[in-house]
DNA sequence: CGCCATTGTATCATTGTGGGACAATGGTAC
DNA sequence: GTACCATTGTCCCACAATGATACAATGGCG
């Protein structure tokens, strides 16, 4: 199975697809103090949208969210989470879908399901930005991360989507464990206090923020860093979730 | 628009409905320290179920879910959340769907795309018991309420729906005003009390629990109850949002 | 008319959090 | 080599939030 089959089989093959409903992901990742979303570029076109796809009727909907990801993100053993179903009956606009499908040379025949009005699942995944590869398949131009504040227009309602996925994640901040999944395997106390403010949109304090992560007792510390700046090396960190009982 | 349509509709009528998502409504009330959940019966089985319906095609969702709510249990301006969405590629038992339309004896053709796959888009709604008529229409025998802990078998996925439901609420106490919607108009602190104990599945301090609610200034004491019971008279509590700013 | 379960409120101990003090560290500049 | 200094790790204090208990007020009931 290649993945660029996944865009063109919806119109081509809708018999092998779940009609009406479609899966959006919103891939966050973290990098030089900021949140990273990747987006997609149809070939031929300005239009930026969320990497996004259809069901197979052979899938659990969870797995299907999963394909998409190692699609275009190429990684595997993601964190992956459902947040929110979209289904305002004007969220996809006729116009511009039709213009990314002509400007990619797919017929699209305004009879078939996917020419009509969709729901969308959302997920938003949590990713180490440093082991992603973005992936672009013959139907997209470009692949790439931009920054949480500097997002391009996006196509339909994908602006909304992306801005529901932050706020639950804001939300479950307490029980998600972000920086598992956010940060490379050791990182120091500073970038994970610079995660949890970027996330949050507000600063924290150092002091009360590095007590109440060591009394988490998931942190493991390392070997000291040989910190390339000046100035006092911080320890190293590690996760290790056996700890906490 | 006679409520029955929505349920025959979608087999008799496709083309109206999109295809392949469904919706399910967690209906919760509270009543004799209970918290309910509302389901209801086709005629001429023992299957219970959510009440449920199908998106129009000129509807948004929310306002589908809305509608199934006030179909069902004929209440208007109803708190309703949208919690999670049911994706599983079994979920939808083939021939429980098929005896349910048998029974109905409403045919139902293998090729029609509402004998496929479905996806479920769970609402919970939070209503006033003593305000709710459950309102069977003719396909169905009879709507009822039932205890949280006492509920029969369900069909489908529905008690995973009903589940996840509760777990969603649980979370979310904090944020949503939950007696608002659960309660009648005026109540005591003990039924509030009452009411958080059994949706969190534990019992609270009485007098913590009192200076909590008090100090976040939702509350107004209406007149003193003139209690049939005896001991000392409760006061009335009556939610005031406007006094939280 | 006194009993007593219930209710409203005050009080104290414990824990959690905001905020700052301070010593230790380890490149950098001289 | 040495003084410097921004960063880091830790401790401490003040105050808020919460757990838990004590106690007085109430108002039907016997």
């Amino acid at each position: 199975m290649r993945p660029e089959e996944t865009f063109t089989e919806p119109a081509t093959e809708p018999d092998k697809f779940l009609p009406s409903v479609s899966i959006d992901c919103v891939i966050f990742g973290f990098h030089d103090q900021q949140i990273k979303v990747l987006l997609i570029n149809f070939k031929n076109t300005d239009i930026w949208a969320l990497p996004g796809g259809y069901i197979r009727l052979e899938e659990n909907m969870d797995e299907a969210a999963t394909r998409i990801l190692r699609e275009r993100a190429s990684v595997e053993d993601i964190y992956l989470e459902q947040f929110y179903t979209f289904g305002h009956r004007e969220r996809v606009c006729r116009d511009l879908q039709q213009r990314i499908f002509d400007a990619l040379n797919i017929p699209l025949s305004p009879d078939a399901w996917i020419s009509q009005r969709f729901v969308s699942v959302g997920y938003y995944a949590l990713v180490d930005f440093s082991k992603v590869i973005p992936n672009p398949d013959e139907h997209l131009q470009v692949c790439t991360w931009f920054g949480f504040d500097e997002l391009p227009p996006l196509a339909f309602d994908h602006s909304e989507i992306v801005q529901k996925a932050l706020s639950t994640l804001q939300a479950r901040l307490d029980h998600n464990i972000v920086g598992l999944n956010l940060l490379p395997d050791t990182f120091t106390m500073a970038e994970l206090q610079s995660l949890y403010e970027t996330i949050l949109g507000k600063k924290l304090l150092r002091t009360n923020f590095q007590r109440k992560m060591l009394g988490m007792e998931i942190l493991e510390r390392v070997e000291k860093r040989f910190s390339g700046r000046a100035h006092k090396a911080p320890y190293l960190y590690r996760f290790n979730l056996s700890r906490a009982e």
